[in-house]
DNA sequence: ATGCAGTAACCCG
DNA sequence: CGGGTTACTGCAT
């Protein structure tokens, strides 16, 4: 399945070289080589056209692209061209949503599909149990760019993205901000782990389950749990969410919840589209949301070769 | 009261 | 038919 050791995926272990200057710059290649193909997906770009656009040779762009997302751009345009994520919205999938929501919203539990831990506490647990609460935040790559996490000792508590070098800041800010009563200290080492099993979901097990920090309303915890159940590699809408838990006409309100999600991929709020297919929205930008999508859709496909010989 | 990451319906090329 | 726009909802905050 991960057939790329080069990945930067594969070997984040414990610390992020403070020397993001090589890393940032490729970022900004791929974001815009990414911003072509998802939004000329239609023309069917070439590799040469894209990489002309973002002024790299063919081989080495695809080269830096293989790297950050573990496809080649071709498999990955592939991928994209389902924009119509319809196909994403297979209505027996839904079923399957039904059957692992449980309820007790507060507290300790698992979802035994992915093997996530994850804790709730409502704002007002936060701001009384957890007012002098120490949350440590850093900054690592990510197939989506670089990504600043945030984690309190029980557990992943936040995940952003920037864009740019000084988007760190920014998305630091915007994260930061969720919890106003905590004091931040910058710890990348502390981080490095959460990064490096967060964005590989293959390394999420029994025995070593990505340990999960939710705060939120009741409501907002109830939608991410849920969302928590939805398969890698397949889409659900606001309506079919708002179903599940049991008020069926809260569509939008499920949408303001979901956007509110701290933890942006590990719950996989991306995999909330309109009813109609369409990509409504994405904090972090449509474009990355699509990325994700994408990049889901063609690693569950198990895609192998990943070059331009791939079937059409 | 407010605003929303929804939705169904309609209109146009 | 596909894409863009409108009018209307129901609900958490």
């Amino acid at each position: 399945m991960f057939d790329a050791p080069s990945s930067p995926l594969g070997d984040v272990p414990v610390a992020f070289t403070p020397e993001p200057a090589a890393t940032a710059s490729d970022y900004d290649v791929i974001r815009r080589a990414l911003e072509h193909l998802t939004t000329r997906f239609r023309s069917q770009p070439t590799v040469e056209e894209v990489a002309d656009v973002v002024g790299l040779s063919p081989s080495h762009l695809h080269h830096v692209f293989r790297r950050w997302c573990g496809l080649s751009p071709k498999a990955f345009l592939q991928a994209v061209t389902l924009d119509r994520a319809r196909d994403l919205l297979r209505r027996d999938d839904v079923n399957l949503l039904d059957a692992s929501y449980e309820l007790g919203l507060s507290g300790p539990g698992r979802l035994h599909d992915l093997f996530v831990t994850h804790e709730a506490m409502s704002p007002g647990d936060f701001k009384t149990g957890g007012a002098g609460l120490v949350i440590r935040w850093g900054v690592a790559p990510s197939p989506f760019g670089v990504a600043v996490l945030t984690a309190t000792d029980r557990g992943l508590c936040g995940i952003g993205f920037a864009d740019q070098a000084g988007g760190v800041q920014e998305a630091y800010r915007d994260l930061a901000r969720r919890w106003p009563a905590a004091s931040f200290v910058r710890d990348d080492a502390a981080i490095g782990p959460y990064a490096a099993q967060a964005f590989d979901p293959a390394c999420w097990s029994p025995d070593r389950p990505l340990r999960v920090v939710l705060i939120g309303t009741d409501f907002e915890v109830t939608v991410w749990r849920t969302l928590l159940s939805v398969p890698l590699g397949c889409a659900t809408t606001y309506g079919d969410i708002a179903q599940t838990i049991g008020r069926p006409k809260a569509a939008r309100a499920v949408g303001a919840a979901v956007g509110k999600n701290p933890i942006s991929f590990v719950v996989p709020c991306h995999r909330v589209i309109g009813r109609d297919g369409a990509l409504t929205g994405y904090h972090w930008g449509l474009t990355r949301k699509r990325a994700m999508l994408g990049w889901e859709t063609a690693k569950r496909r198990g895609d192998g070769p990943a070059e331009d010989g791939a079937v059409a």
